[in-house]
DNA sequence: CCGATGATGAAGTATCCCTG
DNA sequence: CAGGGATACTTCATCATCGG
């Protein structure tokens, strides 16, 4: 279902910038300037056939079609190639978020409904500021910055499962007590961590949400490197790149600018984080910049969420970067339709509906 | 011969991405 | 807020090769 969707918008979208007036006929016509194969295409006329995901799927095309059109994309031109990343995770280092590759220069990432900047691994947030290749494997971000709660709720945990021949420390896990804490979990109705260890919990939520941002204010320093993050948290890099999908609201059909370009129009002021954990260790960032064109002060802003992604203890935890400003009011996000009012659109229709 | 080094493959884990 | 699938990447074990 999950994949269906990703595969049927990311490829609607490439099929709207192959020339075909509607999707229907893309798919049939099968162009072969989509360097997918045929089980991908087959694939598709399924998902279409099954009239669940139309609506996203015209939407998806249109965008595609409109990127094809514009002047800052194809500007017209039927494109040769379009590669896929398929889905799947690209090897080595990805300096864009490309779903995308058009004609091997054009890189446009397919974001439907969603908020997530970045998913990592907190290291990788708070110590790296998001640049180099993650250097911190085996390294649990609970353990690192709070380590007598994450202990201590750990203890407890086992306890209140009853998990009695178990490793002593979180650290001292095996594969073997995953499972069983895994399987543990599993069995209870509630999911997550019983009720009694609440209070517990909220202990290490809190250290980590203010160990974590008192790391990540040193590591933000002067007014340079705060900039820069900025840019990363943004996923602004060195080439410029394309967003095209919906948001809560409307279609988004964007530019990412790059920090060359940036500089022209804004005027970096500070970015600065705060502890906010409540139900997740949470650190909230707002980043305030002048508007160089309107003369005007304005702010973006996010959080990071850090959160155990399969279960408690199972595995270390990651941190998921949200972006909670609109996308086209993001400094460095260009909207390409610059008709101030988008065509009115009904949010539900793109839902999948039944 | 034997320790060191390299190649290879399998297994487990960390990370990315998504859903409800 | 919680759970989970998928897969690249690490790690670990094993075996081969090399050089002193």
């Amino acid at each position: 279902m999950a994949d269906d969707r990703t595969k049927i918008t990311e490829l609607a979208t490439a099929l709207g910038m192959t020339g075909h007036n509607t999707l229907q006929e893309a798919l049939e016509a099968r162009p072969d300037v989509l360097e997918i194969g045929s089980d991908d295409w087959d694939d598709l006329a399924r998902i279409v056939r099954t009239g669940r995901l139309t609506a996203v799927a015209e939407t998806a095309f249109s965008n595609g079609a409109y990127f094809g059109s514009h002047t800052d994309g194809l500007a017209g031109r039927i494109p040769q190639h379009i590669e896929w990343s398929g889905g799947r995770r690209i090897p080595g280092d990805r300096p864009v978020p490309a779903d995308l590759l058009v004609d091997r220069v054009y890189m446009i990432s397919c974001k439907y409904l969603s908020r997530i900047l970045h998913n990592t691994a907190p290291a990788h947030v708070f110590l790296d500021g998001l640049v180099a290749a993650p250097g911190y494997r085996g390294f649990n971000w609970f353990q690192e910055v709070a380590p007598d709660a994450h202990e201590a709720l750990y203890a407890r945990t086992v306890e209140v499962l009853g998990l009695v021949p178990m490793a002593k420390t979180p650290q001292e896990l095996t594969s073997e007590h995953r499972k069983k804490l895994k399987a543990a979990f599993r069995e209870r109705a509630v999911p997550g961590l019983p009720a009694e260890l609440d209070h517990q919990y909220q202990r290490l939520i809190d250290e980590v949400s203010h160990a974590s941002a008192e790391l990540w204010r040193e590591l933000l320093g002067g007014r340079a490197d705060q900039e820069r993050i900025l840019w990363r948290l943004l996923r602004i890099y060195s080439s410029t790149y394309f967003i095209l999908g919906i948001d809560q609201r409307r279609t988004m059909r964007l530019r990412v600018i790059t920090p060359w370009e940036w500089r022209q129009s804004y005027q970096f002021v500070s970015l600065t984080v705060r502890a906010a954990g409540r139900g997740q260790p949470r650190i909230d960032w707002e980043a305030t910049y002048r508007d160089l064109a309107a003369g005007q002060r304005r702010r973006v802003r996010g959080h990071v969420e850090i959160r155990w992604s399969h279960r408690p203890f199972c595995e270390p935890p990651e941190a998921k970067v949200y972006l909670d400003t609109p996308h086209a009011q993001v400094p460095g996000y260009r909207r390409l339709d610059h008709t101030d009012e988008p065509p009115p659109y009904d949010q539900q229709s793109l839902i999948d509906c039944p």
